[in-house]
DNA sequence: ATGGAAATGATAATCATTTTCATTTGTGGT
DNA sequence: ACCACAAATGAAAATGATTATCATTTCCAT
């Protein structure tokens, strides 16, 4: 089992704790970082697995990695522009922890997006 | 432009409201259909521009096809064993609509599921 | 320094999806 | 029936993200 690369962390961060791996990688190359497509990907999964960032998907099926956070928000985001609006979203936890209660699982996380077309498109 | 084949839609109904692109293709074929991938995923990609089915991603990035309709629901999966629970989601529509309005958003459908670990596991 | 474990990264493999393009099918007009 | 033309089809190749392989390098503890 591998570690994550701290730099890959760090690049997550600067590119505002939201982006592809394909991104994180090409981030990093013109930043002049050495590093290889295959250690940004095992970097991140290692940084999923320890529940430091989570993942999530675009529109074209391209995995996004975010940054955890005690401020766990959600997002609208446009189809047509890709604009995305992080929106609070209390009412989606207490459903998550009333739902899983009532069924009897523990140890829940969730995941919500809203997708729309923003006013400008 | 192309229009949907119908025996795509039949077949999708038929596996649940519910699959794969790839799913659909090879129960088609089991079932003895004639019948190309490509055509399938045109025919499901029409689908989707005239609102019929919508769809939404699987945990591995693979998009999954969904009948539309008025009884639209969520799941509860479990991490381990993956055992999945249909559960209601009004509170959850009603959370899509009142951001999507708040944010002028339109035309707005969502995805939320739960996972965690059941009773059992 | 040395041995072994962990980390790295180039390359190849995988797999869903899209594109290309030649062929087939359907349709309307004559 | 025949012909022309548009739409539909599907085989095969291209694309693009992700994962698997595996040889090499780096890190430590001795």
């Amino acid at each position: 089992m591998s570690r994550s690369n701290p730099r890959v962390l760090s690049t997550l961060e600067r590119a505002g704790g939201f982006a592809s791996a394909q991104e994180v990688y090409k981030l990093m190359q013109r930043e002049g970082e050495k590093i290889g497509l295959t250690t940004v990907y095992r970097s991140l999964q290692s940084l999923v697995n320890d529940k430091i960032v989570d993942v999530l998907r675009r529109d074209d099926g391209e995995a996004i990695y975010r940054l955890c956070g005690e401020n766990h928000h959600h997002h609208l985001v446009c189809k047509s522009c890709g604009e995305t609006v992080e929106i609070e979203g209390v009412a989606i936890e207490k459903w998550a922890k009333a739902m899983a209660a009532e069924h009897g699982f523990r140890d829940v996380g969730h995941t919500a997006e809203i997708f729309g077309l923003c006013s400008k498109c």
